[in-house]
DNA sequence: GAAATTGATGTTATATTATAACATAATTGG
DNA sequence: CCAATTATGTTATAATATAACATCAATTTC
């Protein structure tokens, strides 16, 4: 569960960041991508693709679900959010750039999502991929269950 | 990759074991769920349920997404078959039974789909779950990349 | 700096995936 | 048998996602 005091910061801290690695990368953070990364930090839950859509729209009454695809499939190319699978949702990541794989813990009762970063899991993957003869290329770990607030 | 000689053996195996647990449990393989399984156990891939529809209205032209839905759902439930998150779509359980998690390495070269098992992952698993507090219920492993066969 | 190329966005339309809601039929437990 | 439950039929629509083409903006090349 996050705890921020002023979640304007996590939001901030967020475009900063992508700011960086955008232009580390030589691709274009632009004011819609910008405007769509702020939206999905709105909260630190997880939000539908068509929600997010919604919100847009109050900004700029134009978009359409191409618009959200795009820009959705840009911030994820980008590691600056993941897709829930599970939920057909998407989630800011919390640690862009600093690994590929990202794996979340899915409160079935609050709907708070946990990006939880394992060594261990990683480990454990390549030893089992490897044990196939299998070269991993994207890893989807999602884990639904009941979390540690919602356990009474 | 599967290499059965007589495909058909497979399938009636699936269906066998199916009608098997159904009895033990007290649920009923219907024969609209039998025919669906059937559908899934055609091949060792992975099938996509309007495709399941298609294939179920040649035997039942009267069939519908409730229909196939409706019987996904209980061979979910009851472990038959599972669900491909990454990519909508469904594959009969080689295993069905033995027990819950099971994980998948997608080929996105020639589709082929391996269930695979691990203890070891599922350790894992518990490990970083029970650091989180967090209390697992479905643990959803799907990895994508390059298989044995397509490694050249 | 004009032309050409590339990348991003706008726009229309539609594909794909999935479920709600209510009607009917089949089964089973008392 | 009757009531209750479970399964299926049926209609409609919700929710998720992309194709295809038009336009606009940025950049590169000459």
């Amino acid at each position: 569960m996050s705890n921020c005091k002023t979640h304007k910061t996590c939001i901030n801290e967020a475009l900063k960041t992508a700011e960086i690695i955008c232009n580390e990368r030589g691709v274009k953070l632009t004011k819609l991508r910008q405007t769509v990364l702020k939206l999905i930090w709105k909260s630190h839950n997880y939000v539908k693709a068509y929600d997010l859509l919604d919100d847009l729209k109050k900004i700029d009454s134009s978009a359409k679900p191409p618009t959200i695809y795009r820009s959705l499939d840009f911030l994820m190319e980008n590691g600056f959010i993941h897709k829930i699978r599970s939920l057909n949702a998407f989630i800011g990541c919390t640690h862009p750039n600093e690994h590929k794989e990202c794996y979340f813990l899915i409160c079935d009762n609050c709907q708070n999502i946990e990006e939880c970063c394992s060594e261990q899991i990683n480990k454990v993957v390549t030893t089992t991929t490897g044990k196939n003869h299998f070269e991993p290329n994207q890893v989807t770990l999602e884990i639904s269950g009941i979390c540690q607030d919602c356990i009474s």
